[in-house]
DNA sequence: ATATAACTGAAAACGTTTTCTAAAGGGGTG
DNA sequence: CACCCCTTTAGAAAACGTTTTCAGTTATAT
């Protein structure tokens, strides 16, 4: 069916092997016989079987990204800045979603070294798979670099945003704009739930104010939004909003939202009488009244980066470094400025 | 380095054709001799090597996906809905994102025919390259199913969203609540916007209001909710909204989205003084207060169901049919009801 | 003349599936 | 009991479309 490197060969009057060398250039061929293969290849319209040549050189010019979800617009950008990055380096990208499974992550990866694939990129690995070591065997296998998740005293390659450090600042911010009590939002389980909890517990205690943890339920995007905005209206019988605390950082935007939601619906102006800051900077953030102040954890960036870094990898051989993205507070309508 | 069909027939001592037949299953080997071969198999966790596999069957077990955007909530639905759907008939997924660029569908198409996927999802393809009749010749090559998109007398396979159903309810509903006066806003081209335009047109001149059309600039997703805030906002001078008047339907959520932010902004109560209603039913539309009142398009299913005509497709060798997937007008806060 | 560089092709290799050939066994027929 | 035919089972080898190794020939420089 399709036109292969015999027919190229046989229309230009060589053997294979120089069609071959013409098409790689990786050895010399003389300026005449160059030309006539060129032409051959032009006439017939002749593009290398891809499957045949990963075949022989072990190589397919593709990578694997293991991401938890896409209808979550933070995986989103992150997914994003990869295929951009890996299309300008010509390199396809095999997407999975694992919705958060620990073992739906497991069997991505398996499958997409059956496939060969030169490298992965696995967007917020599971905790769990982290510790239970799989990963320290994979990694012999195959080019494997992490954004994001739990990475302490992990010897894997990491782009991870710095969290810490944008999450002390908004707390900073908030304290230096008035605000003593503010209310601390989270999801259940996480490690970037419980660093961001560390940071805020010991910077209510240095401030001396009092301390407010909400625990919202998981759940998809909308679901994450409406349970945070029920559990703030509910707790604004318990504890006087506005008045007590003053302030609200929750541990992403779609919290953030779902607070900014409440507020409108209990009649709490904000930023007047109440700041929110929320954190990742996700579109969502620039599209509600009053957009949201949040810490941009520029997600394209590290999804392109996550990307650079795994090509060298394939490229040197070398594991990479952990590679620190600065996170910046990003303030917008609401919180006080 | 892996384990091959070689060492597996070795150790089991058959041949590899053997061993073929035992994994394929497509021919009698005795009970005894799978058996060992078998074991071999397990002992030696050899996994076949699906790139030798795809050179001799010319089967990938991969479709490619090409999609103009991925932090647009609309196309990221129908991406997750075929992801799943692949996944569980056991397809991998390319993913190539274009960015809208009629150039750059062509190049993703081309790609994957080269990397000889098993078949080709194009989500909302360039009207241009519907016109050009690229697509005519592309289907001779390899199964392709369109998911929406400009397919008027265009004889290939689609699976296309009842916008028509949708739109016309909603302006219905909008009509039947006391609404004379509505506006009607679009983007700046695209078959979809074009359809809907004419139906509005239509819909007015029969009950026979005045018509306002806003064409807003086109950009991403944050850009048109800021660009439909502002136009809004503009012609909130010209005129009196609420009054002259009382109803707005867009082309989309984003759209609606900044609407609705408008009026936030002039102190426009919605739904009491100004009814809104969208379209897509992204999950944007349960974020914001109130809730929007929109169109569900079922993008999941629009995904799904694209992949499943896809799989048939390639496994009847038969051109798929147009199929219609109904909409559903989903009323929630932003309107009267 | 001779060593070296430039150029070319035949054949092996990559890891499967598939086609072709054939051995072994079973059962019926004369 | 010898023969033949068919079915079951199995392997050798070809095929898929490349790259790479090895070997060899011709041109160029010393």
């Amino acid at each position: 069916m399709a036109v292969t490197i015999n027919d190229v060969a046989k229309e230009a009057g060589v053997s294979i092997t120089t069609v071959s060398r013409v098409i790689n250039g990786n050895y010399p061929v003389k300026q005449e016989t160059r030309q006539r293969v060129e032409e051959a290849i032009k006439k017939l319209n002749f593009q290398p079987n891809p499957i045949a040549r990963s075949l022989v050189c072990r190589r397919t010019n593709s990578i694997g990204i293991v991401v938890p979800s896409i209808t979550n617009m933070y995986f989103t950008e992150v997914v994003d800045g990869i295929e951009k990055y890996a299309r300008n380096n010509s390199y396809d990208i095999f997407l999975n979603i694992t919705n958060g499974d620990a073992k739906a992550e497991i069997n991505a990866v398996n499958k997409f070294i059956e496939r060969y694939v030169d490298g992965i990129i696995v967007v917020d690995p599971q905790t769990e798979n982290m510790l239970s070591g799989f990963y320290d065997e994979i990694v012999n296998t195959v080019p494997v670099v992490f954004v994001n998740g739990y990475h302490q005293e992990i010897d894997l390659s990491f782009v991870i945003s710095n969290e810490e450090n944008g999450f002390k600042n908004a707390l900073k911010h908030l304290n230096k704009t008035g605000h003593k009590n503010i209310i601390f939002v989270r999801g259940e389980s996480s490690y970037s739930y419980d660093l961001k909890e560390n940071i805020y517990r010991k910077f209510i205690k240095n401030i001396g104010s009092r301390e407010y943890i909400l625990t919202v339920n998981a759940g998809n995007s909308i679901e994450v939004v409406e349970n945070t905005k029920k559990s703030i209206i509910n707790i604004s019988s318990e504890i006087k909003l506005g008045e007590d605390f003053t302030a609200l950082i929750a541990c992403n935007d779609l919290m953030a939202t779902g607070a900014l939601n409440a507020c409108l619906e209990l009649g709490i102006k904000v930023p007047d009488e109440f700041s929110i800051i929320g954190f990742d900077n996700i579109i969502l953030s620039q599209m509600t009244t009053p957009k949201l102040s949040t810490v941009d954890q520029n997600m394209k960036k590290l999804g392109e980066k996550s990307a650079e870094m795994l090509f060298n990898y394939i490229e040197s051989g070398y594991e990479a470094d952990k590679v620190l993205i600065n996170t910046k507070l990003i303030l917008r309508e609401s919180c006080r400025i």
